[in-house]
RNA sequence: GGUCUCGUAGCUCAGCUGGAUAGAGCAUCUGCCUUCUAAGCAGACGGUCACAGGUUCGAAUCCUGUCGGGAUCACCA
């Protein structure tokens, strides 16, 4: 039904979510029509029509289903008007939910009786788990963040970081189990370059005594290798030598070099260096994740895994999927694939990039055997991983078919792209600290919460912070590659999370008063003249399953954003052309509750599915 | 240069497997708080869907080409 995996052509059948209904729901009046139409059409033309799709009625016609007629013209020789009044008249007849229809040239417009909206509204009511599936009894491993140990995380994380939680909520809604995990780069010529250049300059310096944040820390060391590095390839130039041969010549760059031997010997001094620099970067990261609200269940650390893989070289070999060239180094050739020779051992039996995935991924599947595995990664290596599912399939692994990489898009600023070198990067505790404090300025001036302690506006002004951070970056298309506008980040208005948030405060303003005045909620089911404000608002209220299926099968916050958003403002139209408890009619107000109770429900759930909290008030 | 990817309103983005007069938000302008939270609602303005062909009842959507962005083509990770 959904496709996912256009990102690799490897992986074609990953997505395999084929729920024909909800199953939660008996049956939805989608799923009602689909069928009654189906018969229509078989009474009507001795025509098997299986396949029934339906769209949303646009709102310039009467109706809230349209069913296109122009496909079956062929197949049923008839002009498509006319089709479309024949089962029209018969659902008028004979359907147990179609109320009148109206058709304009091959497009078939239905309206539903007001008492099948109210049955739907009745069974969301009841429903407490409305938008999450039954367990489906797969699992899958969701890799994300994966940071490097050397500098601190910015904005580039974030958007991985809110994609990673995110999915994995929207899978766990989904039915699977979920693991998520993160593989940290704690290793390498680049924590080296770090460590070099605290040896040099620190000067014992340690998160207490400067007041940084360790990630913080291990970055100004990092910045300051950086430096000298480049004085002294320039200086090398200037004594005569060539770019090519400064770069690799230059004192510093040779004692990282150095140091990463010695690490790997496991000379005890660098390692204990390592071991505390790495120890700070922790604390930070650890700081940072807890003020996202972001938990894995399992961290794998490269230093445990860079040496994996091997085997599975030596494996390849025997099999004959690899092969050896002169100078010993291991390749393998996947031009019938489409792609090229690749190295997966280097010559002198040290390992590349993807030989380390190649281990790691079998570690995976050795500690949780799951059915499917996700890395969020960055688009700009779709190319390898295209090649390390070609060679898990080439190898025959069983997990070759699960494996999918959920490549997203840079986010660029509006200056243009982010470059850590050129000091135009993100940081992303800077913009957290930024948002918060929006966040305040902007409660303060409003005043609505004044009688709130410290406590409790600080907690506020997290959750709006957080809410209008993740719902920007998880609102556009996890494929596309986007733009970070600050101001637009901090825009407590319009298509962000705290107008949904804000919805939300309403409804539960709403709900305490209902409370207080004991006015309880219940769902009428006859005799009810259904408002189109209410209507429109059960109607969305229904396609709310389907939209988790979706987000689940394509892996994108986004679809879920946009649903939350779009339910918000359309319970902010009903809000504002009703009044709830000053309508004469006691039926109308608890069944106005009871809607009231499953928008709050539904919108908290699918902020939720964000990684996003919603206040009481605000 | 090869491969991949993107190009929709002034800006940021939706537009599902082809369907009706292409939709939101921001920005600009105009209304609406003695009534449930105005962080809201209603309205106006704003488009040659990069361009050119093709496929068909019908194309922003599928195909080909052109132009313009981006990524990648490391014995870096």
């Amino acid at each position: 039904m959904f496709q996912a995996g256009t990102g690799s052509e490897f992986c074609p059948n990953f997505a395999l979510i084929t729920v024909e209904t909800n199953p939660r729901m008996s049956l939805t009046i989608e799923a009602i029509l689909k069928k009654e139409i189906s018969q229509a059409i078989q009474t009507a033309f001795q025509v098997e029509q299986e396949e029934i799709s339906l769209q949303p009625t646009k709102k310039e016609f009467e109706g809230t289903y349209t069913f296109v007629t122009f496909a079956l013209t062929k197949s049923l020789r008839r002009p498509p008007a006319q089709i479309g009044q024949t089962i029209g008249d018969f659902l008028v007849e004979n359907s147990s939910v179609v109320s009148a229809f109206n058709v304009v040239q091959g497009f078939l417009n239905l309206s539903v009786k007001a008492g099948a909206w109210l049955n739907v509204l009745e069974e969301i009511h009841q429903d407490e788990s409305f938008g999450s599936l039954p367990a489906n009894g797969q699992s899958v491993m969701v890799e994300f963040s994966s940071p490097n140990t050397n500098k601190p995380l910015h904005l580039g994380h974030l958007r991985n970081n809110c994609l990673g939680d995110s999915v994995s909520r929207i899978l766990a809604a989904n039915g699977y189990g979920v693991i998520k995990t993160c593989l940290v780069n704690d290793r390498g010529i680049h924590i080296c370059k770090s460590m070099l250049a605290y040896q040099k300059l620190g000067q014992g310096e340690t998160p207490a005594t400067s007041g940084l944040k360790g990630d913080h820390l291990a970055g100004k060391y990092y910045v300051l290798f950086d430096k000298e590095y480049k004085k002294q390839i320039k200086d090398l130039i200037a004594d005569g030598l060539t770019e090519e041969e400064a770069t690799k010549q230059a004192p510093w760059i040779r004692e990282a070099q150095e140091l990463l031997i010695k690490w790997e010997k496991g000379d005890a001094e660098t390692v204990a260096l390592w071991q505390k620099m790495n120890g700070w970067v922790y604390a930070g990261f650890q700081e940072t994740y807890n003020k996202m609200g972001i938990l894995f269940d399992k961290t794998y650390y490269e230093s445990d895994t860079y040496l994996l893989g091997k085997d599975i070289i030596e494996e390849g070999l025997a099999k004959g999927v690899f092969y050896k060239k002169e100078d010993n180094s291991v390749w393998i050739d996947l031009t019938e694939e489409g792609l090229d020779h690749k190295l997966v051992l280097r010559g002198n039996g040290t390992s590349v990039y993807i030989t380390q995935d190649l281990g790691t991924t079998e570690l995976k599947y050795q500690d949780y055997h799951n059915d499917r595995y996700l890395w969020v990664v960055g688009n700009e290596q779709d190319y390898h991983f295209n090649v390390l599912f070609a060679i898990l399939k080439r190898l025959g692994r069983p997990y070759a078919d699960g494996c999918f990489h959920l490549s997203y898009g840079m986010v660029d600023l509006p200056s243009g792209k982010m470059k850590s070198r050129e000091g135009t990067v993100v940081d992303a505790d800077d913009l957290l600290d930024e948002m918060v404090k929006t966040a305040e300025n902007r409660t303060r001036e409003l005043g609505k919460i004044e009688d709130f302690n410290s406590e409790e506006a600080k907690n506020l002004y997290d959750i709006l912070a957080l809410g209008a951070l993740k719902y920007y970056l998880l609102k556009v298309d996890p494929k596309k590659r986007m733009l970070f506008n600050p101001a637009e980040s901090i825009d407590f208005q319009g298509h962000t999370g705290p107008f949904v948030q804000y919805t939300y405060a309403r409804l539960r303003s709403i709900q305490r008063k209902a409370d207080e005045a004991g006015i309880g909620a219940k769902v009428v089911s006859e005799n009810y003249a259904l408002h189109p404000a209410e209507q429109e608002l059960i109607f969305h209220l229904s396609q709310y399953p389907e939209r988790v299926q979706a987000a689940g099968a394509e892996f994108s916050p986004a679809l879920i954003s946009l649903y939350a958003f779009e339910l918000a403002k359309v319970y902010n139209q009903f809000y504002a052309e009703l009044s709830i408890f000053s309508d004469p009619d006691p039926q109308a107000v608890q069944m106005r509750v009871a809607l009231s109770d499953a928008v709050a429900k539904t919108i908290r759930h699918a902020m939720g599915l964000l990684g996003i909290e919603v206040p009481e008030r605000m």
